[in-house]
DNA sequence: CAGTTCCGGAACTGTGCGGTAACGTAGGAG
DNA sequence: CTCCTACGTTACCGCACAGTTCCGGAACTG
């Protein structure tokens, strides 16, 4: 179902440590019989957790659900992580986004790049993420750290392109050169997942270019910006 | 412990719709014998509702913690709420703060009355309703009704203020005319939302300083404010 | 071959919690 | 006084779910 296309490191499954007894064997010897660990399955219970979290939350998401998603076993997901908790971390830290620094749009105005980074997929793609914060936020407040992870994967990839167009603007003369562009690169994504986790109003078109044309570039540019 | 001033409607407990056999006895005579149920027991379960949501969320919450907090008996609880959902609903309703338009602030600059609004009381109390909007976000995608309710009982409020605030300032042609002050007058709770949801800092008197001074203020007015 | 580890599936255990029922007591109506 | 209801406390039921264990089978090592 899901695409899921990067995953590279381990997920550090149950790092139990040996606590060592006195001069243990060493280093365990890296090869063991038997069958060997099918990688595949990592990837595949990933997707089908940020499936099911997207779909019914942290609170509400069982481990059934994701194995039976999976077309796994119970076992194979609890052999690779220590708990839901572990397992949803993971899941979460695995959905860094391909970043789009790389062809960031210049249409020669402020206004301009920033409607050009709402596109139809992009949006899409922002809301499947939304619904996974929505499902996030029970969890964050018993896992602290899982907050700045979220925020790294989900929040900060986007976020980083706007305060990139608005320095641009700046150097370029079109925005003012004391606008704080800090807390101006945070507004689209604190408006959005307000609509989203408050509102539950669809986060579409209409509504990002009414963040742009009402909030961000009038804040950015001095003069009425169209 | 909490201070609970409201609530005059009874919470509609418990209308289990008679049937009516064939001409039942008309309307049930409003004079019942036996003890009165004592109307404060409604209140203090209700602050403590809202007491064990802020701390705990809706998930952690359980109705032995609030009826321990209300010192109450869970039987107490459920003769006036169905279920757990709904006693929450009810806690958020009878949740709204006095209405503070009466006294708007009004120093003569949009600035002056935005950074007048966030005396040091008034953002404490907006932290714990905070508080309380993050616990409810898990219930608020099964109950959808409830998403208008908080909305109504925790945001509108300020919102109201702010667009108050905005409007007057385009009067006085302080703003400019065609600024887009439902937009703007929602970017307060968006802000503090998300850093308290998502962020896990606190929404405290600098931060929303710098939400007024890098974004409402500058959006609103045309030239550089200060 | 045997031995070991993985797989999906299913049965099982333990526990925490929503909701109910049964106490014994307090207090208002007749 | 006698009813009847509300109150707080405690025990209890049922269920859902995290986590474990076992099964039959597949894959890999030696």
């Amino acid at each position: 179902m899901a695409a899921m296309t990067q995953l590279e490191s381990p997920p550090a499954g149950a790092a139990a440590l040996p606590e060592g007894a006195e001069g243990a064997a060493a280093a365990p010897p890296a090869v063991r019989p038997g069958r060997r660990r099918d990688p595949s399955r990592d990837a595949d219970i990933l997707a089908a957790t940020l499936d099911v979290l997207a779909e019914v939350g942290y609170d509400g998401m069982t481990m059934d659900m994701v194995a039976a998603r999976a077309q796994a076993g119970k076992a194979t997901v609890y052999r690779r992580w220590e708990s839901k908790a572990d397992l949803v971390i993971d899941a979460v830290a695995c959905l860094k986004s391909p970043p789009p620094l790389d062809d960031l749009p210049d249409t020669g105005s402020l206004r301009g790049d920033l409607v050009a980074m709402i596109r139809t997929p992009s949006v899409k793609d922002a809301q499947r993420k939304l619904r996974i914060m929505t499902g996030l936020v029970s969890l964050i407040d018993r896992e602290p750290e899982l907050a700045e992870t979220t925020r790294r994967a989900l929040v900060e990839p986007r976020a980083a392109v706007t305060r990139a167009l608005l320095r641009r603007a700046v150097e370029r003369g079109e925005a003012r050169p004391d606008c704080d562009i800090e807390t101006l690169a945070s507004v689209s994504a604190a408006m959005a997942s307000y609509r989203t986790l408050m509102l539950r109003k669809p986060v579409d078109r209409e509504f990002l270019l009414s963040v742009i044309d009402g909030v961000i570039v009038p804040a950015a540019v001095g003069a009425p910006g169209h």
